[in-house]
DNA sequence: ATAGATGCAAAAACTTTGCGAAGCC
DNA sequence: GGCTTCGCAAAGTTTTTGCATCTAT
């Protein structure tokens, strides 16, 4: 089954619907290597549907992130960016312009060699960040209850 | 060489100076272990500097970011949090409330294993991100000329 | 004395939300 | 047709900047 269609069927599952908007988010991001924020992929679909809102656009992302459709990149500075490869992969991020790109891992022990053979960069560190529901989460089974801190 | 003096020293290289408000934001920091934000921050400083200004906070946590002396977890949604333990380990984020704790490793190899270890959470995933100059930007040694995208 | 830092307030950067209109199933 | 999504605009959140004043060296 086409990735397209997967979606779609995932979205129907949880009641919502495949517009026009929501379908050219979800490809053009799908056709870019480029990790956009969504600004940029803003300006992108734009130029498919001109009246598209940026509104629309942060949405829809957050949607197709809910459902696992997309990366959000939100390590560094700056705006988060997003990626429609969800398939196990790390990335590398240029300090000072802030491109990002992909780095193949089978597994995150790989990551210390996957660093030693992105030769064409200059690595110059690496951050990991386990992620998960901490004691109190994860026994305060009430959704109602934000603990504080929580956003 | 205690911290603090080390701290002072490495402002005075580089021309800077080493004021109550810069101590301050350094001393609390250090004194936590929860990662806080700069707001966060900002409140506890303010107990003993009521004037000082959450613009001040900011730039000295870059300032002392770019020194090496304290380093910034943005990750995930929400503000950027700061941590004075600069020693290699790596950070579990509860995905529900944000809170970040910090697990020992001592290799990124290491970082699977650290997983399994935190028995008391529930880790659902594990992010690595590599940073460093892409090869545009190791290149480009003018650092004037700032590529598109950056920030 | 003087370059660097501060405090304040305004602005910038990024994202979310309220609401009436439009569109998908 | 009814519930979801849209576009617009306004507001929210987090961080940066301009400028006059102050202060560490």
């Amino acid at each position: 089954m086409a990735r397209a269609e997967e979606i779609t069927k995932l979205v129907h599952q949880q009641g919502g619907r495949m517009t026009r908007q929501r379908r050219l988010v979800m490809e053009v991001l799908a056709s870019l290597d480029t990790h956009p924020t969504a600004q940029e992929l803003y300006e992108l679909v734009r130029e498919r549907v001109p009246t598209i809102s940026p509104a629309t656009v942060y949405r829809n992302l957050k949607l197709l992130h809910d459902l696992g459709c997309v990366l959000e990149l939100d390590y560094g500075p700056g705006p988060t960016r997003y990626d429609a490869t969800v398939t196990d992969h790390c990335h590398a991020r240029c300090t000072r312009c802030g491109r990002v790109v992909d780095v193949p891992v089978v597994d995150v022990a790989d990551a210390a060699t996957a660093a030693a053979a992105m030769s064409d960069w200059l690595i110059t560190g690496c951050r990991v960040e386990l992620y998960g529901l901490c004691p109190k989460c994860r026994d305060a089974n009430n959704r109602k209850t934000q603990p504080e801190g929580a956003r």
